[in-house]
RNA sequence: GCCGCGGUGGCGGAACUGGCAGACGCAUACGACUCAAAAUCGUAUGAUCUUAGGAUCGUGUGGGUUCGAUUCCCACCCGCGGCACCA
């Protein structure tokens, strides 16, 4: 009989439900685990198979954690606030919070078909307003802190989403959810210093056991880089500050350039400096200020600029008069603004020395120009003759000195624009009053409810739809009880996930998230950090950076006694579609879980997510690679019939605890694909038998449960056992008897295998090297054997002369 | 251009610390069962040569170290991901 997975997968996930088996236990004496997944937006289009292989490496994680003694936290929740559910609104005129209701319902639904373990008693939604009356919280104990101001600046702009975007989402100029390209405009914002943490988002990057490549790519965001800021006096009348992390090079510094956008520049197109081309000037700023950033960047090889003439900078070092210029090359938001262009040392300024035909001094010794390595410094009076490296402490030294620059650190990270002229977010909970200026809500107002409303379209003019409704704007002030108005921007899409860690373990103390969350401090004291994270890459330098500042606040203010949220993270691979395609809707090629699930059941989805290929790798997905995993549990069902209570063989036994072994360590190290493989193995092995000893199969079957849970609980009750599997704990290897007594030791003559003998584990060299060359005579009867190697039992390699 | 990861049969992928390359699965072929097909079970399956026994080649390319290299070193080619005028 064939194994049929539909009644058994309903049958138990109803008695997992019933008996609350993954319920996770407050009072439990166990060492904790937290194992989580990055919780999904619940998009309207339910899952496809990309989405759970990390969910079901998560939940065998989880399971293998159990049977290991562990106290495991294992929760799911839904990132619900974001641009599709309110799209979707303004198309059908439904409030997003019904959609969204839905899909969760939706989403749910598949998650539990799948068998994951979650508990869902602490499930959580951000745009619950339990929950998001915390993530006001927060924003407004930054706000108090300082850490959170408004400005009016030109920021990244996306015109079909009419909204404001941080830099992080913005990717080669598009807009990172719908591909529209990005505009600047300068709105009213709220901001979020993320830069105050740069330097502890970059150091304690080192203690994270992470995915090297991302916390690479969050070293580059962050984007340190040291060196100096130095100021060249102007006609004595004023400073152009520039930063460089070359001050050795100060004496090839031939020309200042400075960014269209400078302030020196405004001065002179104000007319409050005087120069002798201001239209030449006027017109190059004009059609700098027209290109958008992509057209910036995409002419990046071809240098354009123009002369300030009649202004000449003075080299505060060697007091040599410089020439500046203005060149959209020169960026107006990183560093000073202005740089000192030192051609001969720099690959950007040599092009540009070269198109205006600029002086290209060379000052360090080191070849070819532009040369940008370290070496001798030369033509730099008193420092010539030094090494850089040296030079640019010496060189440091004489600036500050003389009050002409500092030592200097400058980061590529900005800070975080945090609002959005959108309706589902949650609003900012902050109120402008004329007396009082601006004051957050009182926290017993919390949370700030966005208001109904009639249209959620944006209205693109920079302000957020909230701004029409009166009765929302207009209130009273917290502190004058004066008239006021309300803030209306929206918090970002990546709110709610700077936190929602936590609230899993606040729920399972109450299910009503309360205040202040300093209530909770023991316990998660108790779960934190998380012990292992798993989602998706493309979160690198928007979610899991964001989260990280956030939790490094909530340390700050003693929420938290944990400096990082994720100890260890892991990537899961994408899924393509059959033939290494990408899977996408317009080429008809995504696989649902639902489909493999009718056809397979969810426990073939479950072994096929993980057989599939290593975890962090990109994989094809194949239909019949699914079929296999069916054939692999019915082989298992098949030897379920073959039981007797027999004692096993020795030699059963030894392979058992192998795979023991093997099955424990693949699985602790991620390596689910050798795991299973090993499983089958060993699957196999016990069918050689012909009657297998019950005591064995059992054993097979509790290395089975993580990966194929319903099958498993399933054989565990075939067995006569009372359920659930899951409450067992995992095999337990003896290295005793997993002991071979002999071996196979491969015998080679030049490298090639000639025999091989099966020895006693405890040979001797002089005994492998007998049984070697006694078997070997037909390729060294020449008696022209030079030397004779001996790996301990595992092979003797006999070198000839030909 | 820079940074990171990778390249192994027809396919997905294994391989400890330098020690039998190709585990496991898919696909394919043949056989058993069947009136037949499917399913299932069994056998084979890197390439080339060979009557057989076997031989030679083989982990992107070219070199090197070593008794021995998918693994270590040097140079290069290709693919993927990220960053990209960040001074």
């Amino acid at each position: 009989m064939s194994y049929d997975p539909k009644q058994i997968e309903k049958k138990w996930q109803e008695y997992w439900k019933k008996e609350k088996v993954f319920e996770t236990k407050t009072d439990s004496e166990k060492p904790k685990f937290y194992c989580l997944d990055m919780f999904p937006y619940p998009s309207g289009q339910g899952l496809h198979v990309g989405h759970p292989r990390g969910y079901v490496a998560t939940d065998a994680f989880s399971h293998f954690k159990r049977m290991n003694g562990y106290n495991v936290l294992h929760p799911m929740g839904w990132d619900a606030f974001g641009l599709p559910a309110e799209n979707y609104a303004i198309k059908m005129g439904i409030h997003p919070k019904y959609s969204i209701k839905e899909n969760v319902e939706h989403f749910k639904q598949q998650l539990d078909s799948i068998g994951l373990s979650y508990d869902w008693n602490r499930e959580i939604n951000t745009t619950d307003p339990e929950y998001f009356k915390w993530t006001q919280w927060i924003f407004i104990q930054m706000f108090n802190k300082g850490l959170a101001y408004e400005d009016t600046l030109p920021i990244n702009w996306c015109p079909s989403c009419k909204t404001g975007l941080a830099n992080e989402e913005v990717v080669n100029g598009l807009c990172d959810r719908c591909g529209a390209q990005v505009e600047r405009k300068s709105i009213r914002q709220w901001v979020l210093k993320i830069t105050k943490y740069a330097d502890r988002l970059l150091e304690d990057l080192d203690d994270l056991d992470w995915p090297e490549q991302i916390k690479e790519m969050q070293r580059n965001w962050i984007g340190r880089s040291e060196g100096a800021v130095i100021r060249f006096p102007v006609f004595d009348k004023f400073f152009v500050e520039v930063f460089t992390t070359r001050p050795d090079t100060i004496f090839g510094a031939t020309f200042l350039v400075l960014a269209p956008e400078h302030n020196l520049v405004k001065k002179v197109l104000d007319g409050n400096i005087n120069i002798e081309n201001i239209y030449e000037v006027k017109n190059y700023t004009e059609k700098a200020k027209k290109k958008s950033d992509i057209e910036r960047t995409e002419l990046a090889k071809e240098k354009t600029g123009v002369p300030l003439k009649g202004l000449t900078a003075k080299n505060p070092i060697s007091g040599e008069e410089i020439p500046i210029w203005v060149a959209d090359y020169v960026l107006g938001f990183y560093g000073k603004g202005g740089i000192m262009s030192v051609p001969a040392h720099d690959e950007r300024d040599y092009e540009m020395a070269k198109k205006y035909g600029l002086e290209i001094r060379e000052v360090i010794k080191g070849g070819e120009l532009p040369y940008t390595g370290e070496g001798e410094m030369v033509n730099s009076g008193d420092f010539s003759g030094i090494s850089s490296e040296k030079g640019k402490e010496e060189i440091i030294k004489k600036l500050e000195e003389d009050d002409n620059g500092e030592s200097a650190v400058n980061y590529k990270l900005r800070d975080w624009v945090f609002s959005r002229q959108r309706y589902w977010g949650e609003p900012i909970p902050l109120v402008h009053c004329k007396k009082c200026g601006i004051v957050p809500i009182n926290e017993e107002d919390l949370p700030l409810m966005p208001p109904e409303v009639e249209r959620y379209e944006p209205t693109g003019t920079g302000e957020s739809p909230l701004s029409g409704i009166d009765s929302f704007v207009n209130t009273k002030c917290p502190k004058c009880s004066g008239e006021a108005k309300r803030e209306t921007n929206t918090m970002p899409q990546w709110a709610g996930s700077c936190w929602y860690y936590l609230a899993f373990i606040a729920k399972g103390i109450s299910q009503k998230l309360d205040f202040p969350p300093n209530t909770y401090k023991e316990e998660f004291e108790r779960w934190m950090p998380v012990d292992l994270y798993v989602g998706g890459a493309e979160h690198a330098v928007l979610h899991l950076l964001y989260a990280r500042f956030w939790h490094k606040f909530l340390y700050d203010i003693g929420v938290v006694s944990d400096k990082e949220p994720f100890y260890k993270l892991k990537n899961q691979g994408m899924i393509l579609g059959e033939g290494g395609i990408k899977m996408s809707k317009s080429k008809g090629n995504v696989v649902s879980p639902d489909d493999v699930i009718k056809k397979y059941g969810a426990d073939c989805l479950r072994l096929y997510e993980l057989f599939l290929g290593g975890f962090e790798d990109r994989v094809a997905w194949s239909d019949r690679g699914v079929s296999g995993m069916y054939r692999f549990l019915d082989k298992v069902e098949n030897n379920f019939n073959l039981l007797t209570e027999r004692e096993p063989s020795e030699d059963l036994e030894r392979e058992l605890h192998k795979t023991i072994k093997k099955v424990t360590e693949d699985t602790e190290n991620f390596k689910f694909n050798t795991a299973i493989s090993c499983l089958m193995v060993f699957n196999n092995r016990m069918k050689e038998e012909g009657d297998i000893p019950k005591k064995i199969f059992t054993e097979f079957v509790k290395m089975l449960a993580p990966f194929a849970p319903h099958f498993s609980e399933n054989l565990w009750e075939g067995l006569g056992n009372n359920p659930s599997i899951f409450n067992q704990s995992w095999p337990k290897y003896s290295k005793e008897k997993a002991k071979d007594n002999q071996v196979v030791m491969i015998i080679q003559v030049n490298g090639k295998v000639r025999h091989r003998a099966t020895v006693d584990v405890d040979i001797s060299e002089k005994e492998a090297e007998k049984i070697a060359i006694e078997n070997t005579k037909k390729w060294t009867d020449k008696g022209n054997i030079k030397k004779v190697v001996v790996i301990g039992n595992k092979l003797v390699n006999i070198v000839c002369v030909e």
